[in-house]
DNA sequence: GCAGCATTTGGCGAAACTGCCAAATGTGGT
DNA sequence: ACCACATTTGGCAGTTTCGCCAAATGCTGC
């Protein structure tokens, strides 16, 4: 008899999918590590990407949304910021699992 | 003169999301903490999620391809085993994102 | 108040993801 | 060869995501 996924288990895992699903898009991965090296307001961000600044905007939205950066206004401005910089130690685990991937 | 988003980086941006993605379901998490216990074969993955055994083995070909986990046939049987454990690092940072996001 | 800039929100079509069923493939035993 | 079992693959409907445009909101200075 094996041990099934329970509910509690289930809404457990839910909510951690929610936060790498949040990181789970190149755009955004990009605005996470470019807010490593301090605030920056929407403005510079939307100019790095390259995108529409409304586009932009959804990107921020989702990750503050997930708890993994904080949004400051000031003035007409809007700074964001990386709230929890251990989103980038991920990175290396990424970089090994792409390393075994291509030893196959 | 900021410095924008060049093809290179959005490249290795895309495999790190893939990544990412790979892992962004409750499912496939639920699968990769229960592999972290060893190899199980797909029936006996199937019996604790309790999907359809087609759901699962497309699970288990994503986190495949993604490099996540391995397979290996034996007999009729399919092995599968996580290959990169550090992936069960990012529980503990996902945690403290929660944690941090709870708190506002 | 109004004009101008920064940002967010609503909405739309295109694309991707999910989970199930049915069918196909592969393996071992008789 | 045939059957039973384990797994994968194809396909389909429903849902979600994506990026752009247009419109709305908010702030500053005149």
């Amino acid at each position: 008899m094996v041990s099934r996924l329970d509910s509690n288990s289930l809404h457990r895992l839910k909510a951690h999918a929610q936060v790498l699903k949040a990181l789970a898009h190149p755009t955004r991965l990009y605005l996470v590590e470019t807010l490593a090296g301090g605030e920056k307001c929407v403005c510079e961000l939307t100019e790095r990407v390259g995108a529409d600044i409304s586009t932009v905007s959804k990107h921020l939205a989702l990750l503050k949304k997930a708890g993994i950066v904080a949004d400051e206004k000031r003035g007409a401005m809007v700074f964001y910021s990386l709230r929890t910089p251990c989103a980038l130690r991920f990175f290396q685990c990424i970089e090994s699992v792409q390393q075994a991937s291509a030893e196959s």
